[in-house]
DNA sequence: GCTCGTCAAGAGCAGTGCTCTCTTTTTGTG
DNA sequence: CACAAAAAGAGAGCACTGCTCTTGACGAGC
């Protein structure tokens, strides 16, 4: 009885995964907005009601997008940085940073998905926190590896960080254990620094403007590098 | 005859400003994706159909409302640095930054449209390319008149610019006049940084992570304030 | 006065999310 | 093996969307 039970279970989970993927597809061509459930039925050759016996609403199949999207920018991330030298941290920062960016260029909406507008109407349940965090994890993980080893020495320029982030702080040391405030907050300019410069790429800040957007997102992250105090 | 015409006109006009202020209005409650022309004409009394005399589609409308933000959020951002003493730079910076900040709190919608994921299927005409840099020229303009009084000394820690990126910076250097390709490097570093700190806060990246957010929004700018070398 | 352009109004098309009912298929159990 | 229960598919239907087309009224210029 478990094996039949498994062998229902099994066409469903297959179908969803079906669903999901051709979800995503239409999700390549035409963005979350043209995302509809009957257009992903009809590409399945299902009637547009039997969708629902698998995603209760439009939201949740963003749902399960979100969390595939997260996981998928996590793990590039995750392999990039397994890819250098633990001791290289300048060159694990810079293949994260690589990593996000050439996601985000090959799955644009995706990504927007993820780091974009909220999706009107749209909340974000638990379920997804877990997954959004995991290339968090991998540059925090860069950072506080750094810091052990004695190769974070930020240049001193910045302002001593207000005691009321101290708090705060505390928060973002759990994916960056051992740093100083200071640290945090550069840690914070250099990460919401990437995905600016993610963001005005793939979302059109750069037209007409910049060319040789990968030559100039490499020299602004290893200056973020310089300011995180990464050696050079 | 002209001022029949001109009588005509104006009252097209101001059909035309109420329903984009409508239109405004139902954004800020719906979000793009819930701008809908018929709730619009409906709001005003009007029949669905009557609507397509002023804006032939959704996406004429929606561009008026892009015009109009880039507008807003330009004009708050020329305000504020206004409001500044011309030699003080690194507060025209911070005022500026400010600025965008409390704009995008203040009109999240408004703002997602403007710097956020692109709304699928909506391609920005030309016109709005103009209104789109008014924030941008300012950040220039503080940057260039900071260089030309010498008070710009950025600290020496960023690697040197590749070569292949003076074409690009030349591009740049049309609204901020008179720097070095570090400078626009870096201008470009601390420009998306500002950015990608408000999208992240706006957009939800900072959830149960950052309460204080404006107090580190504004050391996190300080930061990139040292970064682009305005004085401290 | 007559014509012509502008506008409001309505019907209609194709699409959407979602719900309901009805039927078929599959499954675990007496 | 037979049968009740659970799950899935199919279809109709509701209220909504953007957009088009036609019809009829109104006002300005010849």
């Amino acid at each position: 009885m478990n094996a039949s039970r498994t062998a229902r279970e099994r066409v469903r989970a297959e179908l969803i995964r079906e669903i999901t993927d051709i979800a995503r597809r239409r999700l390549a061509t035409e963005g979350a907005g043209g995302l509809s459930l009957r257009a992903v039925a009809r590409d399945m050759g299902m009637v547009s009601s039997a969708i629902y016996r698998y995603f209760p609403s439009r939201d949740d199949l963003l749902t399960a997008l979100i969390i595939d999207g997260y996981n998928a920018i996590g793990e590039a991330v995750e392999t990039a940085d397994a890819a250098c030298a633990r001791d290289d941290f300048t060159g694990r920062w810079l293949a994260v940073c690589h990593a996000v960016r050439t996601w985000a260029l090959d799955h644009p909406h995706e990504y927007a998905l993820l780091y974009g507008s909220p999706v009107p109407g749209y909340q974000a349940p638990e379920d997804t926190i877990g997954p959004a965090s995991r290339d968090t994890m991998v540059y925090g993980r860069i950072i506080s590896e750094a810091q052990a080893a004695g190769r974070l020495n930020p240049p001193a320029m910045c302002p001593a960080p207000p005691g009321l982030l101290s708090s705060d702080a505390d928060a973002v040391r759990s994916v960056m254990p051992g740093v100083s405030d200071d640290v945090v907050a550069r840690g914070v300019v250099a990460w919401t620094g990437l995905f600016g410069m993610v963001n005005f790429e793939l979302f059109g800040q750069f037209n007409n403007v910049i060319r040789h957007r990968r030559e100039l997102f490499e020299h602004n992250m290893l200056c973020l590098a310089a300011l995180l105090g990464l050696p050079a």
